[in-house]
DNA sequence: AGTGGAAAGTTTACACTGTCAACATTGGGG
DNA sequence: CCCCAATGTTGACAGTGTAAACTTTCCACT
């Protein structure tokens, strides 16, 4: 269909899609080599002609994982939406991908696994990052006197969110009744537009 | 000097002391069976009798993380403090902690590699939770007209924190100003205690 | 047209991992 | 005193990522 320009197909895609789609079947523990590699039908040392190493693959998977993940995120905003009402959506769509994707979101932020030197990850992370980003403007939480008050809103959304999603994978939320993300950022804080 | 109850020691407290050393020293990936069964001096196969598995001596570990981290929780917490300044005390020894030990932190929160089933690691961590829980009651981020307001404070504070650490940790945060984690949390939803 | 060489994939080997079964050793309670 | 359960060892096994040597394919250039 695309472009074909050696003798097998398009591996790299093909390993990138069927690391995700063991990711999602069987977890960061039945993610290897050779499982990914056996499922494109070559041999287990094919990768390592695309992605270098594991950590290597493993990081395109992440940055594939951030491309999706902004996705979801822009998914619920609408045109006529408040600020307000944008800045849960987004946030919404940031813990409905954590928790539909939980082996893919654990791998994005593992340093471990993922290279974040690595430029093209570096530039997924920070496209996610400023949706969020993005969005926040004119919300204010700062206290007053303290510079950065925007950095800090961010900082303090992205921390939230992340946190929420991150316990509630983690299963440290059963114990306690359910609460959409929204119901936790305070109402108080927020400011109306200028 | 304490209990030596079998002919090689006391072994058990030798294995977690071992790999929460090897795991500060050389991250989870330098974490195995037989490193920390070497260092104690034993063969590969002698942890299986006091943890079962390697699941297990790790689930333990998280145990002993967790107790380690309520202590830096408390260890700011000042008798004449006001609970605000309580508050970001504790906040404070939850994110200095997951920074200075940021390979125990991901251990403990890692439902791949932790057994939350078991009884003794679901208590300590119920444990840390309970000391921000207790923090902060009488502060509220309630909206009007939603029930549970305490446990969405707590799932708030909680969530931001926890956030904040893991996102610092996973080097996310490096671009951007240092900010401590009281600059983060707002001031306008501070109530004073009646 | 034909050839050289780089890209893509395979094979083989190696060190390492966790788990398991069979075996050795020890120490304490009948 | 002696047996037995707890503790620890040995060896084997399937599985992992990595690296080197090798083979196959295809493209570019003369």
């Amino acid at each position: 269909m695309t472009s074909r320009p050696y003798h097998h197909g398009d591996l790299k895609a093909a390993l990138l899609a069927a690391g995700i789609d063991i990711l999602e079947a069987q977890g960061l523990d039945g993610l290897s080599l050779r499982a990914i590699a056996g499922r494109c039908g070559v041999s287990h040392s094919a990768p390592k002609n695309h992605f270098g190493s594991l950590r290597g693959l493993l990081t395109a998977i992440a940055t594939e994982g951030f491309r999706r993940h902004a996705q979801a995120m822009c998914e619920g905003l609408g045109e006529t939406a408040t600020r307000q009402q944008r800045l849960a959506a987004a946030m919404q769509g940031y813990a409905d991908f954590a928790q539909a994707n939980p082996a893919l979101f654990q791998l994005m932020f593992s340093k471990q696994h993922c290279d974040f030197a690595d430029p093209a990850l570096l530039q997924a992370a920070n496209a996610s990052y400023a949706i969020l980003a993005d969005i926040s403007t004119g919300l204010d939480w700062a206290k007053a006197g303290l510079p950065d008050s925007q950095t800090r809103t961010q900082m303090m959304l992205w921390s939230l969110v992340h946190g929420y999603a991150s316990l509630r994978n983690a299963g440290l939320f059963d114990r306690l009744p359910e609460h959409p993300i929204g119901y936790i950022l305070p109402a108080s804080t927020y400011r109306e537009e200028s």
